[in-house]
DNA sequence: TGGAAAATAGCACGACCGGTCGTATTATGG
DNA sequence: CCATAATACGACCGGTCGTGCTATTTTCCA
């Protein structure tokens, strides 16, 4: 079982790797050197550089899970759980001790224009995250805190583009006020779907 | 003088490679195999691979202006300009050739955590052309086409969030409903700052 | 048209890439 | 406590990376 202990550890310093220089910048002799393996040692846990991938990107979603999902749960339903959702969502992966930005929304620009397994698996995962996006927003809307005759596809479309215009002028830009921004970026997209003014 | 045209066939061809494959993939080797050209060859015209990187995201911006805001600027001023300009924004770089999608877009989330002169050339390219949104839409708010009260710098970081978001599922998840997704969401934006209905 | 200058090709280099192999070490179940 | 299977190692494979150096070809002007 001490085969378990190592490759938590790989998967860890690999999603540090990942965080920083992307799907492409991992690479086996630097993800061995940081996680001070042999670079074969480190191939036996992965059986080829693709598995590996995607090995930490669904590592990268169990991670954005318990800091981003789970805590959003204990919320009440409706609004105040969507609330805590996107106010976790923004900048989590600072938040979950990664030192670079969200590796999916790295991916999502990054394989864009590429086919494989690998793309298949970052669609599956977005396209997971934009689900539960939806039905947190569906229920806001069920229970009322929303107009009803809200667009959810929309809502949640709008909501991706908060997300990413928070990354790119957080991280890359560096513009201290990406949070205030992105919070009146929400707060208008929420008076917009007749919420309540937040307390 | 044959060493401007093969360095514009250079380019054109680098632009390719970078809008589909990002930053990190254009490799002399791939480059040169697609001009047809031997790598030493490629290489006498930039003295190394970062001065290529450069040229190529200087081409890029070229491109986009000659694509994007050129057509705008015979537009009148104001909200009407503003409005061509974000029309031939979005989704400009499939509209320009390119096999891919837009480079800058992507060097925004290849290059957020790393240093460097590429980097800060692309924060540069950047913030010029985020300048150049403040500008459209300040002039929008002078010629009394949007509340003169208008939060210009938040509107722009809206705009962004509208083109990423498009970007990211017209290019990545590949949705069909992209373009209408945008527009709604661009005239859900004009409507917020008090412009008139679309004609 | 000849000859200097510019442009391109050829080649070699050290480093690193993903990946394989045989061996040594280590952990664990009987 | 030992046999055995799991785990990690170092060396190495064929390729490609970026980058120099030196020929060779091509272009251009006198």
């Amino acid at each position: 079982m001490k085969s378990q202990a190592t490759r938590v550890s790989l998967l860890h310093h690999g999603l540090n790797v990942l965080s920083v220089y992307g799907l492409s910048g991992v690479t086996l002799g630097r993800l061995a050197e940081a996680a001070r393996l042999s670079k074969s040692g480190l191939f036996a846990h992965f059986r080829s550089k693709e598995q590996l991938e995607l090995a930490l990107l669904d590592e990268a979603a169990r991670l954005a899970h318990t800091h981003v999902v789970e805590p959003a749960m204990e919320a009440p339903a409706g609004l105040p759980r969507l609330r805590v959702l996107v106010e976790r969502w923004l900048g989590w992966a600072s938040r979950a001790g990664l030192p670079g930005g969200c590796p999916v929304a790295a991916a999502l620009f990054e394989l864009d224009d590429r086919e494989g397994e690998v793309r298949d698996h970052v669609a599956a995962l977005e396209q997971e995250w934009r689900a539960l996006l939806r039905s947190l927003t569906a229920s806001a809307a069920a229970l009322g805190h929303l107009r009803p005759e809200t667009d959810v596809d929309q809502f949640v479309w709008d909501l991706c583009g908060i997300y990413l215009s928070h990354h790119a002028s957080a991280r890359f830009l560096r513009d201290p006020a990406a949070e205030t921004r992105a919070r009146h970026a929400f707060d208008a997209l929420l008076r917009r779907a007749g919420a309540a003014l937040p307390s």
